[in-house]
DNA sequence: CAGTAAAGAGACATTTTTATCTCAATACCT
DNA sequence: AGGTATTGAGATAAAAATGTCTCTTTACTG
């Protein structure tokens, strides 16, 4: 569904707002979010071009949140690495039916429209202050019982 | 979001459904649908292990969808051809909270299961029957003005 | 039966995504 | 100033997705 990287880039998002205020490195990151240290770089460099983060070279240097996690999304690193893009006109586009998408394509932009507004919708901050069971990034030694998750049948 | 793939495949069962009883040569499809005729013979080959769509070989041969388009969702391709995972189990799983999910990957498992029914409650009857603007396929020729599209800002 | 129009299957090519490696630039510390 | 820990940037590699090509099999037609 979302790309890799961009799995990455939450993970690591969401491991800079348990840590505020100390710049963290990409070593760290690395080893607690499970991603390998080499991509993990590059993408902590696309956060930082998008303004998400600030990074400090040298000697106790590393990485930071630029924002407060209550003023971070989900939808903020998803599209800082790996933009969503709504279909904005018909990828068949034969005798433009100008602007207008047809109803595949109107049908396939509200899905995408409503992924991007659900992940507008959670703040980082949200998701650590989620009671409902175990730590965010499975932090280890305080996950608890928690309420079973919602079941989809059929896939 | 959807694969290149995913999108191919509901661009042919669309045009499949649009052209009942005819067997439907993966030429003719791949002409209306702008696929790359090779890529979609293969698409095609998957649909039909699928039980989506069954080919006849030989002159006057071609494809047919094996259902109704009114007992087709655009869930179905997908999953036939490019299957959306949920979420089961914690990618970083580390010191196994069992089969429960931190906060971060039950609200993306959330997302992909909206993503699944959304999907999943639009035939492809729906799609053909669609009144409110362009034809399905941005069908040559027959395209009427229609309701914007609802605007999603900021992304 | 021979010819032709179609799908099936697999090898091959290209492009994109994901991942690694190396070296330079920077900042701190003694 | 020199040493060391860090990010920055770019080249390279590997894997996956996408796309092409060729040959075989099947079924209809005359």
């Amino acid at each position: 569904m979302l790309s890799q990287t961009a799995e990455y880039a939450l993970r690591a998002v969401v491991y800079l707002a348990q840590h505020p205020g100390e710049p963290t490195t990409v070593e760290q990151i690395a080893k607690h979010t499970q991603v390998p240290v080499g991509y993990l770089a590059k993408i902590l460099q696309q956060l930082a071009r998008a303004g998400l983060t600030s990074a400090q070279r040298g000697l106790h240097g590393g990485h930071i949140l630029t924002r407060s996690p209550a003023q971070i999304t989900l939808l903020d690193p998803v599209m800082a690495v790996d933009p969503i893009h709504r279909i904005d006109r018909c990828p068949l586009n034969i005798n433009g039916h100008g602007h207008e998408l047809c109803p595949l394509h109107r049908t396939l932009d509200n899905v995408i429209a409503a992924v991007a507004r659900s992940l507008q919708a959670v703040t980082v901050a949200a998701l650590l202050e989620d009671a409902s069971g175990a730590a965010p990034l499975c932090g280890a030694g305080n996950a608890r019982p928690a309420t079973a998750a919602v079941a989809l049948p059929s896939i």
